[in-house]
DNA sequence: GCGGCTTAGTCAAGCGGCTC
DNA sequence: GAGCCGCTTGACTAAGCCGC
């Protein structure tokens, strides 16, 4: 696709059908309603109503949706970002809060005006973008981020900020003031309560999506971290859900 | 960098519920 | 009651973490 030479923004929906491609332009990707698939060199992710996604320049990317959606989506022009956006090769999924709500809505009623320029939209993305720079996350937690359902290893982790494993620990336990197996097994943990949850996967398959190879280790954790097995976990949301 | 302790992952055994 | 399935528990091993 041709770079462009101002912010386009505009209400997009997604179909079913994979696509892949890249841009020369930024893409920022706001939810509005519904779920889109996402993959990218770092992650694969359901986009839904509480992330939101930076796709940067030459990103390539797949995605595709299983129901009804809708997005804004702004296209940025190349000039606009500065040159660290590089590092977020794989883009960047960043928790949807009530701040960008408040962006989404302004973003929202400028688009709704026919405008000769985009200055407005413009300053709007420059303030969001300021955001999303304070939002960067070091590569080997983006690794961690798109594939805590994997067999991680500290080597790797360590290798991918370019440190010795040994110093990677304290460097991570600086930066997120926990080990990586720790924030890998937080992840985990949370993922396996929204399964647990939302589905009636078994025990096991559950273990297996969230990186155990068997479930006795998903029970282990839920026993450290909840104090309850996983099929008590279960019953006791489902039962307050009922209420 | 090393050594010891801790913890995670795996395996295997066993328990309980369900079906036939 | 036997067989199957899903789950829990205990023991062992290897990797990770921490203090020196």
């Amino acid at each position: 696709m041709n770079n462009i030479k101002n912010i386009l923004g505009e209400r997009r929906t997604y179909s079913n059908l994979a696509n892949t491609h890249d841009h020369s332009f930024a893409q920022l990707i706001l939810p509005l309603q519904g779920s889109l698939f996402i993959k990218t060199a770092s992650y694969q992710l359901e986009l839904g109503e509480t992330r939101l996604f930076f796709l940067p320049p030459q990103c390539q990317h797949t995605f595709y949706a299983n129901s009804q959606n809708e997005f804004l989506v702004l296209d940025i022009p190349n000039f606009m970002l500065v040159k660290e956006t590089e590092k977020l090769c794989g883009g960047l999924s960043i928790v949807f809060d009530e701040r960008w709500q408040a962006i989404r809505l302004l973003m929202l009623s400028e688009i709704g005006y026919v405008s000769a320029d985009s200055h407005n939209l413009t300053n709007l993305f420059r303030y969001a973008y300021s955001i999303l720079q304070k939002n960067y996350t070091p590569q080997s937690i983006q690794y961690i981020n798109a594939n805590f359902q994997e067999s991680i290893s500290l080597q790797k982790l360590a290798n991918l900020e370019g440190y010795n494993p040994t110093y990677y620990c304290q460097w991570f336990k600086k930066n997120t003031g926990m080990t990586p197996k720790a924030y890998i097994q937080s992840l985990r943990l949370q993922r396996a309560k929204e399964l647990l949850a939302h589905t009636d996967f078994s025990i096991l398959r559950i273990a297996q999506q969230v990186g155990y190879e068997h479930h006795a280790s998903l029970t282990r954790l839920f026993q450290q971290h909840e104090k309850v097995t996983p099929r008590i976990y279960r019953q006791q949301s489902r039962n307050l859900a009922k209420k």
